[in-house]
DNA sequence: CTACACGATTAGCGCGCTCCAACGAATAGA
DNA sequence: TCTATTCGTTGGAGCGCGCTAATCGTGTAG
């Protein structure tokens, strides 16, 4: 298990440790016949810089610390992808971790995170304190993705959920919608802008919004679908659904009533996760450029690393809609 | 950014930084009045050990690498959960990676592993030739998740997948199925397992095995049940997928063609991924239990760290049958 | 043949920390 | 009183590497 050090391979290659180090880190001022005989040794014994010696060494890091508050959800997971390939692509590597949605166990996952000193952090839509964020970003650049702040230090990703929520009405409007009802995703933080898109399309359109509460669960869709059909009022003509989850729990409550989608009812999801391409759910949905997002996020942090900005950047990425298989003009 | 070190806390606690050094790792040989200044002293810097001098130091590492093949798939995800929550649990970090399933990208996400000395590896159905896995082996342990392989030096976790794909056919069979297909997972490494346990439990019951080839995704499910109904064979009342994706795929397929299920074909997934227990999809499927192979994973990494065991484990997990509302007796 | 320049190579310090040998002071035993 | 022993504490070496300043060797000009 004990593998070869920088010293190992000089001595094999008939030089100094400096000269192998030159040739580790690409130097020009390396003469080629050096170079090849260090390179040579380097492969007999399987030798690979160190990577936290080295860091040590150049008081530099190539880590980004991320903070995901669920990977089970693939939305997290999706942005999680666009972050890796952005990292590899600049040589730098992730440490990741997992906060629960708790604060005290996000608390302890960046805290781990700081420890090995990354070159920046991205939080996940964390629900962090807004002090612990501050506190953070004074050890290290710190990306929110999915989650807004006023922190001069810290830079934001996110996607335009007015605008999303916007585009799913004007979609159902131009069906010849005019009952629209939203469900609305209650504690998530990206609820907030969705349902807000929601009521000023409506009313543009000289429409009477109507906002249900739910979650961003398919269980909550399917409940808020028989609390509205339930209720006293006549029921809508189509549904702005919280995210896909949602979506599809109302599809299926809506079934369960006997009614067709999108025959009696329209349906439209939000995020355009792997679940709505499914032929089977042939979701409508809004979606989110999750891998851009991952994307943006670590560059955002590379751009400070490497010292080409101080400013805070706040990224807000435009969604677009997504017409399968669940919408379509009202009943006559 | 620059974050005090070991020096700082000591000169501010007016004591060495041997001291210090013995306080963070919590030795018990330090009267409490000098422990409570250093601690007083650290709090009053917001100072954190640097993990990545600790561990050039001690010589050992607090790190867990871990490769993944894609992570947008949600069972790798839930699986990289389960090594989290038990690296978590004994104070190890993930440092995690993509391999894309190219052997070219997965060896290079290795090394990037390797290069951070980490305690051990997790590899999650890697596509890598067994000789890269041999040499990784020689530099750190190396825990494979469902992938298979002979290597001393290697355990392994994976599901046993002839008992899984020999419960479907169980059911099937007590429902009184006997004409019962099965869409082969081809490439997938978890493949082989599967179908062979089909074949054996279908012989064992006196029924002719039928294996089409097909994909875990379900464009592919939706395909292999065209090419069976438009064959010349009487079609099957019963499918065992290869995989979640594969049955969602076929279910579609069938519905195209007119068919119900459960009343006309019964189909059985694997895996019990969330989109299973979806309300709307409410596949029977066989659980793969993934926290747990998680789980087993850091846990044999953990007890090769601590010396406590030299010879390999195979871990081979029960899978269970989740009946839901797929699957009904034939039609007669 | 000497002086000089310039590129190739090396010695050695330090990154933040762990660990070990060794220290002084306090207590115990003789 | 003197020597052991224990306990809490400290100095210093060294983990594997990056980096700066100094050194070496070679070719060119004078």
């Amino acid at each position: 298990m004990a593998r070869p050090t920088m010293e190992d391979v000089a001595e094999l290659a008939g030089v100094s440790r400096a000269l192998v180090s030159l040739v580790m880190r690409g130097s020009p001022k390396v003469s080629n016949h050096r170079r090849d005989a260090v390179l040579a040794a380097a492969a007999q014994l399987g030798y690979t810089p160190h990577q936290m010696a080295r860091s040590l060494a150049s008081r530099t890091s190539t880590v980004l610390g991320v903070m995901v508050s669920d990977l089970r959800n693939s939305f997290f997971a999706e942005v999680v992808e666009g972050i890796d390939a952005a990292a590899r692509a600049s040589g730098f590597e992730m440490v990741l971790n997992t906060g629960g949605r708790s604060p005290a166990r996000e608390r302890a996952a960046l805290r781990s995170l700081l420890s090995f000193r990354p070159a920046g952090v991205v939080l996940l839509s964390p629900v962090l304190p807004t002090s612990a964020i501050t506190e953070a970003s004074a050890h290290s650049p710190v990306v929110l993705v999915s989650r807004t702040t006023r922190l001069a230090a810290v830079d934001t990703v996110n996607d335009d959920g007015a605008t999303g929520a916007t585009l799913a009405v004007e979609h159902l409007v131009s069906l010849g919608h005019k009952r629209i009802v939203h469900f609305d995703g209650n504690g998530a933080s990206v609820a907030a802008a969705r349902r807000q898109g929601y009521v000023s399309a409506m009313k543009r359109h000289g429409l009477s919004p109507w906002v249900v509460p739910s979650e961003h669960t398919d269980v909550a869709g399917a409940k808020a679908v028989r609390s509205v059909w339930d209720g006293p009022d006549a029921p809508p003509t189509a549904i702005v659904a919280g995210n896909d989850f949602n979506a599809v729990g109302a599809i299926s409550a809506l079934e369960e009533l006997g009614l067709r989608v999108p025959r009696d009812v329209s349906v439209v999801g939000y995020d355009n996760t792997s679940l709505a391409a499914l032929r089977h759910v042939s979701l409508t949905t809004i979606d989110q450029p999750r891998a851009e997002l991952g994307r943006l996020a670590a560059e955002a942090l590379l751009e400070r690393v490497r010292g080409e900005r101080t400013e805070p950047v706040r990224h807000l990425l435009q969604p677009s809609l997504v017409v399968r298989a669940t919408t379509a003009g009202p009943a006559a």
